[in-house]
RNA sequence: GCCUCGGUGGCUUAGGGGUAUAGCGCGUCCUUGGUAAGGACGAGGUCGUGGGUUCAAAUCCCACCCGAGGCUCCA
């Protein structure tokens, strides 16, 4: 069946002529009016003729279901043959109909047109974004509604360009892969042991959610003073403040430097693009409208969401020998922008605009791909690893065509193995999208939202629409095979993970610390009296760390407090008998407890290998703000 | 776009027809300190905007703007 639902000010009708398929009607029911209602356009089809029952009520659900939207208590039934080529019998339309009026009638004030005849009508529809709305409606099989295995759920994304949606009948096959190579349907997995993967499933499949309140990580992000709304822009478009850019800028470092470690060349390319530009339009065309555009003179632009149209052009004008393969380019796309909807941005877990590492290599054949896909799909881990994301952190997701996975069911059990816990699979009959093949590590948050990290896709689209060729050794030019990669996903993601991750440790009666290498301030001095800032400001000079100085005039409770409440990892408090005895006195946050804080006596030349042992190999720079307390400025 | 909630000194907020709380922060002073908030005093607000009702509106009503959450939609 197809619906057509309008909310209308009002519709009226006439009945013109009569059709052979014309019910019989009084005079009465010739003509019809209502005020501010819901008109359904119907059209009954043959497959409703297999299940009456069945189609009517799921048209009535709908049906209901926007009138409760919209708020309409006047619902107008009007048949409506156009909507369909492959109408049911009369005898069925009529049927329905009158079984989908009698339905309704009991909550709203239904009026229906007649069945069969030419008439004419007079709508007004009232504009705003539920007015318009179209269903189709397929009944169950048989009467009896036996339900669709629940592994079996609709697609995730969005596929809106015509092409696509011709194909919108295909399906996701959900199951979870064991490391020992079973394919278990996902619908039926006793999740037993691994709670956390449930709660991913749970999200990806069934879309559930249960959160009525903001993510904890909003309010540490202010807190701690990393990020904020910015009122004055667009939702989605957050101010960082020094500690936040810091925290950004040590990310974006380490992330490029280990793209770096595995040959990728560092690139820049445009934010913004001509709409029009031949390639770019189509490749456009295969993604939904969740661009943001901008006008400029008479050119459309958009803002990019990805750094792949930038590499892609230049990867089309390069010169590339099989000898250059794999090639690698990675960019930190400061920024990629996505309309998303607004209901989807909470703090830092969504943005309209958000930094992200993108890497792409291109392959000589799917054989190297693969091999890149898995060294890609390691270095994902260790990455993750690094910045304090664990294994047991995210819940892994691999997504695939069955003929990729048929080929390459080794490959893919292997995946599993090197985690080695059961991973959530996507399967698709045939492919949709641009990939055969990708995953994502899925950080799932206090409040059971998952959302993507890491990923590694399988591109064999991109290269034909970009026309990007490598010559092979026979001197023949060849399209390349193309991964995409973000190492660690979305930079303001991966701070809204360790967020969450904190958030979480410090609900179940844990300390919250940042890794000592993304600390804003890693070492706190808080001199006793005015007399000791001197001993202090030479401590901190042993130290070769972001080191600052509580000067201000305060008690030390009360500067040991702020100090807790900002994480600092090390505070170190100097008085009479250090300044005697040529040591430190060092609170080190990452042992202690709540209400017990360990505290350590030792030099400061101890300390500080012990700092440098920590943060051996990781990005560094020094403190975003001034080093006296005392001249901070307050931003919250 | 729709629904819900909200907008009161820099921040968080109480109140609610008679121009207004409190805490933090900020400033000055006292205190020169030993591990989760020392004390006193002070400055700072036309209560989001515009209209309406009223002797009187921050408070009630209407419209609008902005924010948060949810819903929905999108070639």
């Amino acid at each position: 069946m197809q619906l057509l639902l309008i909310h209308s000010d009002y519709i009226e009708y006439e009945v013109k002529k009569s059709t052979p398929v014309a019910e019989k009607i009084e005079d009465s029911f010739k003509q019809g009016r209502l005020e501010e209602a819901l008109t359904a356009f119907i059209a009954v089809e043959k497959i409703d003729e297999s299940n009456v029952e069945g189609a009517i009520s799921k048209a009535v659900e709908e049906i209901k279901s926007v009138a409760s939207q919209v708020k309409a208590e006047n619902i107008m039934v009007y048949p409506y043959a156009h909507l369909s080529s492959d109408l049911s019998s009369p005898k069925a339309g009529v049927t329905v109909l009158k079984g989908i009026e009698e339905a309704l009638s009991g909550e709203f004030n239904v009026k229906r047109a007649p069945f069969g005849w030419y008439k004419a009508f007079k709508i007004s529809c009232k504009g705003h974004p539920l007015s318009e709305l179209s269903r189709s409606i397929v009944p169950d099989e048989s009467v009896s509604g036996s339900e669709p295995p629940a592994c079996i759920a609709p697609m995730k994304e969005e596929v809106v360009s015509e092409a696509l949606k011709a194909e919108s009948t295909a399906k996701s096959y959900w199951h979870v892969l064991t490391p020992d190579g079973t394919l278990h349907d996902a619908a039926s997995f006793d999740f037993t042991g691994h709670e956390n993967l449930g709660k991913f499933v749970d999200y990806e499949i069934s879309k559930k959610r249960a959160v009525e309140k903001a993510p904890p990580h909003v309010e540490l992000m202010r807190r701690l003073e990393i990020a904020d709304y910015e009122p004055g822009s667009d939702s989605g478009n957050m101010r960082y403040y020094p500690k936040g850019r810091l925290m950004k800028s040590l990310l974006e470092n380490y992330v490029l430097e280990e793209s770096s470690k595995v040959g990728a060349m560092e690139v820049e390319t445009p934010i913004m693009y001509d709409m029009n530009h031949p390639t770019l339009k189509k490749y456009l065309d295969r993604f939904p409208a969740r661009q943001y555009s901008i006008e400029s003179d008479k050119r459309q632009l958009f803002l990019r969401f990805a750094a792949c149209f930038g590499q892609f052009l230049m990867n089309h004008d390069m010169t590339i020998s099989y000898k250059n393969l794999p090639l690698k380019m990675v960019e930190m796309t400061r920024y990629s922008f996505r309309k998303e909807q607004r209901g989807e941005l909470v703090g830092l877990r969504r943005l309209r605009a958000f930094t992200m590492p993108d890497m792409h290599s291109l392959c000589a054949d799917m054989e190297q791909a693969i091999s890149q896909f898995e060294d890609q799909y390691n270095m994902c881990i260790s990455v993750l690893d690094k910045i304090g994301i664990k294994l047991d952190d995210f819940e892994v997701a691999i997504r695939f065509t069955r003929d990729f996975y048929n080929e390459n069911k080794d490959f893919i059990t292997n995946l599993a193995k090197t985690v080695d816990k059961p991973v959530l699979i996507e399967m698709w009959d045939t492919r949709f999208f641009y990939f055969v093949l990708k995953f994502e590590f899925n950080f799932v948050d206090a409040l059971a939202k998952a959302s993507a990290l890491s990923t590694v896709q399988i591109d064999v689209e991109n290269a034909e629409r970009y026309d990007i060729n490598y010559i092979d050794s026979n001197g023949n030019a060849n399209k390349p095979v193309i991964l995409h990669c973000s190492p660690s996903g979305a930079i303001e993601r991966c701070i809204y993970g360790l967020l969450e991750k904190e958030a979480m440790k410090a609900e179940e009666g844990g300390v919250p610390i940042l890794p000592l290498w993304l600390s804003p301030t890693q070492v706190r001095v808080i001199p006793i009296a005015d007399k000791h800032l001197e001993y202090a400001i030479k401590v901190s000079e042993q130290l070769n760390c972001r080191v600052d100085i509580d000067d201000r005039e305060d008690t030390v409770g009360k500067k040991i407090r702020e100090a807790g409440r900002e994480w600092v990892p090390y505070v170190v408090v100097v008085g009479d008998s250090e300044v005697e005895s040529g040591t430190v006195n060092v609170t080190i946050r990452a042992e202690s407890e709540p209400k017990k804080p360990l505290k350590v006596e030792m030099t400061p030349e101890e300390l500080n290998s012990k700092i440098s042992s920590e943060i051996e190999g990781m990005p560094y720079k020094g403190l975003s703000l001034a080093k006296m307390l005392s001249v901070r400025p307050k931003f919250l």
